[in-house]
DNA sequence: AAGTGGTCTAGACCACCGT
DNA sequence: CGGTGGTCTAGACCACTTC
């Protein structure tokens, strides 16, 4: 993190976050943070520019930079990497390894891995508990030439957390389609609901900063605890 | 659209959706760009910046701009203001206005949009019909002193492109919230499907780019028929 | 009119990819 | 190593808000 622009961002998140501009609901003038922060006004707007695709705060020409209202917590970020450990700060998450192994990639899952038939890949069946209720059923699919090791104590902490810090992955870019259907009886029975319930369902391609495709992922979560939360900007 | 840097981006996304580079599924260097629009790099740089935020191409150091896989059509686009008419390009859509008038804000929709009790409100209620089926019910609350005026016709096409074209309104950012619901019994006729069957709800609050929220909309989507499509980036 | 963000330029150097 | 993006600087001028 020996870039400039990425150190103010998050100086100034943590700032936010703990609250350091609640009463004036205002950010610095760029012209102050460049005096604090030492550094080139393009610089700073980088930074900022950050902040506001996070959704933390919004700018008004010839006015200033202001705070968005804060989002409410327990929602689902769709725009973070960070999974429900960090989306659901407040809550007790738990998570219970229903399936993981090494498979060999069939046709339907190559063609949207872009990976050979046959290819191996990581499978893994997750359930999540918050606050001790049953919350959404994830299954994944990992390359294992990109993902080489995986194991029970890494996907029941935060796999995101390994992928990025442990195996130096660079995560670039996600497509994520959301729909909803009628439940099916297995997933109705581990998420304590009856079969023919509504589901929430994201499904997830994630793809290296260098277009590789590296996961699939599909989560059904439980329709009464789930809400997705996105923040928007239109510039 | 005086603004260099938009017409820049304008223009490499029309082309890019023409398929003028599908052959190499790659775009010109930074340098050639440079060269081709005479304009400065960070120009150029902000060009491309909205076309990756848009997610219809990626970046690689060392490597050079790529085309990211066409997203399929006929997908909700998250995060887009255009709404149903362009996210479906090869469908037919028509709107039917169930309800449309002036209203006073009681508490609740009150404190949603910031706004004293009282204020008066356009109040919408349209039913979104996709090739012959219903597709969606939309309720909008619009602030009256933002949006002074609005009749069934506008409401029958695009809401959007009135309030961006004719009243000039600088739409800056939203809030959605996704989440999924048994539909209620009225909602089930309007959509020809069964009471308690799922329903994909989005909530929207809406804000110019100077933060005043002027818009509060729920979306009610027939759970078979839409599937929302959003593509994120990690930087 | 003063304050503050938005656009644009020109140029330097660094980091990564592929040959 | 050459090609291509990524970061950073310094300075100019414009556009909008606020008083």
């Amino acid at each position: 993190m020996a870039v400039k622009y990425k150190e103010i961002a998050d100086c100034l998140e943590r700032d936010i976050r703990d609250g350091k501009f609640d009463t004036a609901k205002k950010l610095p003038t760029e012209e102050e943070l460049i005096n604090n922060f030492k550094v080139s006004r393009n610089t700073i707007r980088k930074a900022i520019n950050q902040l506001v695709n996070l959704g933390l705060i919004y700018q008004v020409q010839g006015s200033g930079m202001f705070l968005r209202e804060k989002s409410i917590t327990d929602y689902i970020n769709l725009g973070s990497l960070r999974g429900l450990t960090k989306d659901l700060t407040s809550k007790i998450i738990e998570t219970k390894i229903l399936e993981l192994h090494v498979v060999t990639a069939e046709e339907e899952i190559a063609k949207q891995l872009r990976c050979e038939v046959g290819a191996n890949l990581y499978y893994i069946k997750r359930l999540r508990i918050v606050d001790k209720e049953p919350f959404s059923i994830e299954i994944s699919y990992f390359k294992k030439d990109i993902v080489p090791y995986l194991n029970e104590d890494i996907a029941s902490s935060s796999i995101y957390r390994y992928l990025i810090e442990d195996l130096k992955l660079n995560i670039g870019f996600a497509d994520k389609v959301i729909n909803c259907e009628k439940i099916g009886e297995a997933n109705a029975e581990l998420l304590l609901i009856k079969p023919l319930d509504p589901a929430l369902i994201i499904e997830n391609t994630v793809c290296l900063t260098n277009g590789t495709i590296f996961e699939l992922s599909k989560s059904v979560f439980h329709y009464e605890k789930a809400k997705i939360l996105n923040r928007i900007n239109f510039k």
